[in-house]
RNA sequence: UGGGCUGUCGCCAAGCGGUAAGGCAACGGACUUUGACUCCGUCAUCCCGUGGGUUCGAAUCCCGCCAGCCCAGCCA
């Protein structure tokens, strides 16, 4: 993070990448609202999920906004129901934050930390006659509530302040039972904003609180609470979602009529959308709890834990959250940028291995039976500093079944009896020569001929190679892998529409057994990605994964411009 | 139907009165011991949801209309 302090004179300097800071700038202008203060933000989660790629947009505004001008960012559990959170998730969204890249120092906080200035605040909303405790029952509060041409209704809105004091205290000290009674704001029963039609600040609720336990019994709502903590954390920028737009009359208000320490301002910007997936907690824990996916970590997940696991890097997420860009309009984005960003981050940082996925035996027939070569390979033609590694080559090694037909196709230019001659990279040149069967037809071995004065790839006589290089593994040395393909978790391109349980990809997971891979492989890492040649990025999975039995996730596969037939 | 917001290329997105950036996708081509990467080129000619208006001049200002999203939890 920034350690830089930025003076009012210097914002000028900054450079807006979104409208938001163009607000930032307008407030940090001298004669602005926040002249001379440090751009202060905060990230707010509530503890009841993990965080998904949809809030690593918001994480990079959030913090982003806050480095960009100098300035520093919280981060915050917004704590106010004790019935939805737990701290089971606040481990986990702390370790994700951190993963992707973004660091909160020593301003770590809970919106229950204020509970009781939250408590002194509402007992001064109450002494001012701007709030009043109201004893409608829930349903009688929703009939009440007027529709959108008729006002709202509250006999109890007139009560006298010492009753409502009275009332509200006995709230406090567990008098009453869950939805007995609520204190309101008193603000405009006819508003068209129906979140100003006397909102409700506090509920009784005498479920046990993850963190304060037992000790309250009445729970501020969010409306009321956020706007507290925000002044309370002497946030000067409040970014959050669009839904929160029609809250902000009521936000400034809270700010306006309680006694608070400093005057946050609320941006609201659009939320990520991503086709073929959902990103709303509520889906994704059916999602999980339905037993549809192995779990919130799943690799088809959009959570950051999923795509971790899948073998997205945090770099490549930040990447994907920058270049979409900040905005009010309502977006869904396409999961092929997503993917972009991981192939340029992999493309340059990835280690190449040879693995041959769907493998096919292929014998080199004047190559001696008893001969193994070793040839050294580049571990990343990007980056000499990488190394390089061996890989052991002889009379039978395995070929991916789709470098080879029986016959000439167009385009086609790999293995095929009488067809051109192809690398295998690293090795020799070969020509296939034919191929067996089994009853039904399956290719069972192929044959090739190499030509012994090509040692490395390289023809003896300078000569073009027709064929494609193909990769390649020694059936002497190859170490047996297990891979995961993954497939988009929904068929449809927004299966938010209906019942979105109905647009489930049934081809979403594809498990592979019996894939080869070089040696080299068998002491790859959990979390490692690798480029196999061709066929993709492969993460080694963090969970399946032991000692002799490799598991790779594909996190991506390459773009390919070969199309067959024509 | 009341309130709030949004509408610029298939998908994001700049643009803030002076004559439509960029990225992704797509499509050509070059290069290549990954049909990857990289590189070069094409991709909103009377156009910026739409109809008017103001102006020498508008995607940008004004008015109307249309479309989409959000709001009637003691959720966040």
């Amino acid at each position: 993070m920034s350690e830089t302090k930025i003076t009012a004179a210097d914002f000028d300097n900054i450079p807006s990448t979104n409208f938001i800071d163009e607000f930032v700038k307008e407030d940090m202008a001298p004669g602005g609202r926040t002249e001379g203060m440090q751009v202060h933000t905060r990230f707010p989660p509530e503890p009841n999920g993990y965080l998904h790629i949809g809030h690593a947009k918001a994480i990079y505004v959030d913090f982003g906004t806050a480095q960009r001008f100098g300035g520093i960012c919280n981060l915050r559990m917004d704590d106010t129901n004790p019935t939805k959170e737990d701290v089971e998730y606040v481990n986990a969204i702390q370790e994700d934050i951190h993963w992707l890249g973004y660091d909160w120092d020593d301003r770590f906080y809970y919106g229950s930390d204020f509970f009781e200035e939250m408590y002194q605040g509402a007992e001064e909303l109450i002494e001012k006659g701007l709030a009043y405790v109201c004893e409608l029952t829930q349903e009688q509060m929703r009939e009440m509530r007027g529709d959108l041409t008729t006002p709202a209704r509250s006999p109890y809105r007139d009560r006298p302040k010492e009753e409502s004091l009275d009332l509200f205290r006995r709230m406090r000290a567990g008098e009453f039972e869950d939805g007995r009674m609520t204190l309101r704001a008193k603000i405009d029963l006819a508003s068209g904003n129906f979140n100003m039609r006397d909102p409700v600040i506090y509920r009784i609720n005498h479920t046990k609180h993850h963190r304060t336990g037992d000790k309250w019994c009445v729970y501020p709502m969010y409306d009321y609470a956020h706007p507290f903590e925000d002044a309370m954390e002497h946030i000067t920028h409040s970014l959050c979602s669009l839904e929160f737009e029609d809250h902000r009359p009521f936000y400034n208000w809270v700010i306006e009529n309680v006694t608070l320490p400093s005057k946050p301002r609320q941006i609201e910007f659009a939320r990520l959308g991503i086709d073929h997936t959902v990103m709303s907690k509520r889906k994704l824990r059916a999602l999980v709890e339905g037993g549809y996916v192995d779990g919130w970590d799943d690799p088809r997940m959009p959570t950051i834990c999923g795509l971790r696991r899948r073998g997205y890097t945090p770099k490549s997420i930040r990447s994907f959250s920058e270049r979409n860009g900040v905005s009010k309009a309502a977006s869904t984005v396409e999961y092929a940028f997503l993917e972009h960003c991981l192939r340029e981050d992999l493309n340059e940082t990835a280690c190449r291995a040879m693995a041959v996925l769907h493998p096919v035996k292929l014998v080199i027939t004047n190559y001696p039976a008893d001969k193994t070569e070793v040839f050294t390979v580049e571990n990343n033609p990007n980056r000499p500093e990488d190394g390089e590694r061996e890989v052991s080559f002889s009379r039978e090694i395995w070929v991916e079944a789709e470098d080879f037909l029986p016959q000439a196709a167009p385009k086609f230019k790999r293995l095929y009896p009488g067809g051109p001659e192809c690398r295998l990279k690293g090795a020799y040149l070969i020509k296939c020569v034919g191929y067996e069967t089994d009853e039904a037809g399956n290719v069972t071995e192929i044959a090739a001929e190499y030509d012994p004065d090509s040692r490395g790839g390289d023809p003896a006589d300078g000569r073009k190679v027709k064929g494609a290089t193909l990769h390649w593994v020694d059936v002497k040395t190859a170490v047996d892998a297990q891979v995961r393909i993954y497939d988009n978790l929904f068929t449809a391109e927004n299966p938010e529409e209906g019942d979105f349980l109905e647009h489930l990809n049934p081809h979403s997971l594809e498990v592979l057994n019996g894939c080869k891979a070089e040696a080299a492989l068998a002491a790859a890492r959990p979390g490692e990605s690798w480029q196999f040649m061709r066929q993709g990025y492969f993460c080694v999975d963090s969970k399946d994964s032991k000692p002799g039995a490799l598991v790779f996730n594909r996190s991506v596969k390459l773009k390919d411009s070969f199309k067959p037939g024509k």
